[in-house]
DNA sequence: ATAGTTGCAAAGGCTTTGCGTGCTT
DNA sequence: AAGCACGCAAAGCCTTTGCAACTAT
């Protein structure tokens, strides 16, 4: 993970905290010619310093949290144009609701605990490669991809993993 | 494909065509220690000629068109029981509606062709090695997984393809 | 006979939408 | 100024469920 930075702001406090800093989501927003309003601005902040895959009402709830200024058609329509924008990635794991992840975080996949809900993030370029030749078998040009693990700990593998763990992967507990 | 066995009825006409012979699921469905209703029996049947990846309206109208004596309360009590037993798997393939697949065919994936809809199966074992391993690299033991190919067949792709086609593959489309 | 199943219609959860008002460009 | 975005509440999907009648074991 080369992207990751942390998500404290150390920049100096700014006049309006709205127009501050433009945020990493709110500034793709603007690359791609979205007018931007308020409540834009608010759910792009709220994306940009989320590090889990929050659904449309846990996206209100930090947006509200934040100014209050937001209705929750209003997070809908918005995480729907940016999905349609490529700014935002719906995803499904299962209970219903969709979750969404910022395209911009680089290709990555998930591998959920099923006892637990955590969903550890991972990339893999042997797979990449595996999938693209996959599709390229059967004529195609890979545009999206889904995949997700479902496992459960074990304790065997986790005394093995725990060895050889130094570069410590992106791992946090998410929802559901 | 090895287990696609023609769909029409080469058999002698019995009496009851219900009880007549008994289909892969429906087999399944008593193994599982189900109670056989006529309408889990008609179900079954659809669901065992079933090549594609239907939805629960598909499964009603082609079930009605077999029998009419189901409800569509009935199709979605089913597929639910025959998920939590493991006879059925749910997918999602986009566009709000789950779509089922008898989990008796085996270890598949999808490719699906974004334009037209067309679902592709495939199997691929050095994805199945791979994925095993990632999970074990983090201490899991894989459960389920979901792996779905979004693509768009690829002009200079496709002739290659066309080439080496000579194990033909699964390929058909789909609703949707 | 009994526990489980079905149909029907109503309810539920998530998401979208119509409309009048308000704000960005 | 003109068009697009917002909020609100109503409506739309797909799916589940309460209840009374029915059926497989």
């Amino acid at each position: 993970m080369d992207h990751a930075s942390p998500t404290s702001a150390k920049a100096p406090p700014r006049k309006d905290p709205q127009k501050a800093d433009p945020t990493r989501i709110e500034r793709l927003c603007i690359e791609r010619g979205l007018k931007m309003t308020g409540q834009r601005r608010l759910i792009a902040r709220v994306l940009s310093e989320a590090e889990d895959h929050p659904d449309v009402e846990e996206l209100y709830r930090r947006a509200i949290a934040l100014d209050s200024k937001v209705s929750i058609a209003t997070v809908y329509r918005t995480v729907r144009l940016l999905e349609e924008k490529g700014i935002l990635e719906r995803r499904d794991f299962g209970g219903g609701r969709s979750r969404y992840d910022p395209a911009d975080r680089g290709q990555h996949h998930h591998l959920i605990d099923i006892e637990t809900g955590t969903v550890i993030e991972f990339e893999d370029e042997e797979y990449e490669r595996l999938v693209q030749s996959i599709a390229a078998r059967y004529g195609f040009t890979l545009v999206q991809q889904r995949l997700e693990l479902f496992g459960r700990k074990d304790p065997a593998l986790a005394a093995a993993e725990a060895k050889r763990r130094s570069a410590a992967p992106a791992s946090k507990k998410d929802g559901e």
